[in-house]
DNA sequence: TTCATTTCTTTACATATGTAAATGTTTTTG
DNA sequence: CAAAAACATTTACATATGTAAAGAAATGAA
């Protein structure tokens, strides 16, 4: 991004302190706000017909976080987003950001740039899904998160493998 | 996309007949074309250590197919892409589209909003591959590709679910 | 049409993971 | 600190799915 555009980009948001517990986006509004993360951990999820829970995703400090499929859709938002410890955001309405995107075509450019990046983790993590064991899964959780296992609860991190705290807990205790 | 645009767009495609079984895009290679599907079916399929394919996508008439994720950011390709069918196609090189984005941001905004859609396909894929059993993914496989089950053999469909085709088969005839 | 090849189904057994409940451990809070 | 709550582990059993091999059915080539 060149340096009038990121002067614009930056200066549309704003701190927000929030609370753990609290709620960053709910499933069934209609996202308008993203974030960035300064200090704080927050995770997304999915809930499905059953009650089950699902954490898609997890932010951590450094990362943007919103509810993206609803807010490039337009549509109703399917996941829950909160935070699982106090957290310090830098907070924008992404129709802000959006607007932008005739004037500044590098901010759209660094959109475009985001999206792919997004989609290619996406299909990495598929490719996890479908080809790995939980175990295996587990290890490489461990490795892209290197801290996140001592501040958060194990059935969190269960749920991020798509398996139970029963399972996660027989895996951890072989080996 | 305004008029210009699309015209500037589509004349950088050519058509490209291509038999049953010839690969589009290999793994290891750097990916640099992509094509829109006149008629035919293809898969993207990844290969583990194991030697286990797993079918990741299936592109039929009227899709855009390409090893995305190489494409966009320049890495070698992780993915096979072959034919399951004759396929005529209407192919481009990549490069020629993305040198377009700065005279043509409209093209650029498009790519952009692609991405996006990508992305958030990739998301309610990744939910329904740890939510769902096999035997309601296959439901959802029927569903959105109505005609695809008399066209391509079971173990293809069996390695798209991420299952054997033991386990298909059972699937099918519980029902 | 016939034979060979490919694909699909079935069987028997193994394993990863789920469920439910009990127990142990840690953390929070009054 | 003590009690309560939250979290983690373990146990016993159930189930979805994998593996390997055999047999059945469908397809394709001579």
């Amino acid at each position: 991004m060149d340096s009038e555009s990121l002067a614009i980009f930056t200066s549309i948001f704003t701190e927000l302190e929030i609370k753990k517990y609290d709620s960053f986006a709910k499933k069934g509004e209609f996202s308008k706000k993203i974030a960035f993360v300064e200090s704080g951990i927050l995770r997304a999820y999915f809930n499905n017909d059953r009650g089950e829970e699902y954490n898609k995703t997890f932010f951590t400090e450094g990362s943007f976080v919103g509810a993206y499929s609803s807010l490039v859709t337009g549509e109703q938002n399917l996941i829950d987003i909160d935070c699982l410890t106090d957290c310090v955001l830098y907070i924008a309405e992404f129709q802000d950001i959006t607007q932008l995107y005739d004037k500044y075509p590098h901010i759209e450019r660094s959109a475009r740039i985001l999206a792919e990046y997004l989609f290619v983790k996406k299909e990495k993590r598929e490719i996890e899904l479908v080809t790995l064991e939980a175990k295996e899964r587990y290890a490489i959780f461990q490795k892209e998160h290197p801290n996140l296992e001592q501040l958060i609860p194990q059935y969190h991190i269960a749920s991020y493998l798509g398996i139970t705290p029963t399972q996660l807990s027989r895996i951890r205790s072989k080996n």
